[in-house]
DNA sequence: AAAATAAAGCAACAATGTTGCGATTGTGTA
DNA sequence: TACACAATCGCAACATTGTTGCTTTATTTT
């Protein structure tokens, strides 16, 4: 079975992903790193993140793709069914943990992950009055 | 004021979006499409339709991006609030236009927009013992 | 310390989306 | 119906994002 390291820029990414409120893309990711590593690399590191379960993967209306640390907190199986919202403003993407839609499929449909964005304004640019 | 135009690619475009029962990717419309416009066209006709409601933007989980045709129907603003399904084994996206989900949200967000979507297996996919 | 192998770096490539500009073509109006 | 003019198109070039193969580096285990 393959063992995962702790190389340097994986632990340098999970420290932004730690400081950060917010979603990051690759792209933002690779600023705030400044060259410990190269894109690629960053690249592998957030395919082996996801496939520890310690970041996902979210999907912006606009088809930009970030990346957030999951929060484990009680359940035991680990499912990514919180809400997000990306603000059309700032661009920013925050999880909302506390925001688990109700919905009722039609038959003969096997849901097994949902993704559930909601965009408008965050409170940050609510309050600054645009 | 800008009027929009009839042309034979955007007419072949509509064309096939009318005739298709799931969302189509840029690609998939370019395929179908058959050398009748350039690559370039067929994302500014995108854009277009999009300005004018015609058609909607969905991004998968996996960040791929696709199309679909709006469904007016009776409301009188148009809000893009239905589900959409995405099967990971066709990769076919379906608009669920009866699936709304409810959900409470915190203060201090202004949403605008949603985007729900499953995913998991579709009913052909389903019944095909997988 | 050496062996085993996960991970990194580099280069090259593929897919997707954007922009500028000159040429073409729909369409309202004369 | 013909004209004028703006909307649209095609092309080329570029930007961004993501992937793959292969060699080298470095972490972990023995």
């Amino acid at each position: 079975m393959k063992t995962t390291r702790n190389t340097p820029a994986k632990t340098a990414i999970l420290e932004i992903f730690e400081k950060s409120k917010t979603a990051l893309s690759h792209t933002e990711i690779q600023k705030q790193l400044n060259d410990v590593c190269d894109r690629v690399t960053i690249y592998r590191i957030l395919d082996r993140l996801m496939n520890d379960d310690i970041i996902h993967k979210i999907s912006n209306l606009d088809g930009t793709v970030k990346y957030a640390k999951c929060n484990h907190s009680h359940q035991r199986v680990h499912i990514h069914n919180h809400a997000h919202f990306s603000c059309e403003n700032c661009n920013e993407i925050t999880c909302l943990e506390n925001v688990k839609p109700s919905y009722i499929m039609p038959h003969n449909y096997k849901v097994k992950e949902i993704n559930f964005t909601l965009s408008g304004l965050c409170p940050k640019c609510l309050n600054s009055d645009i």
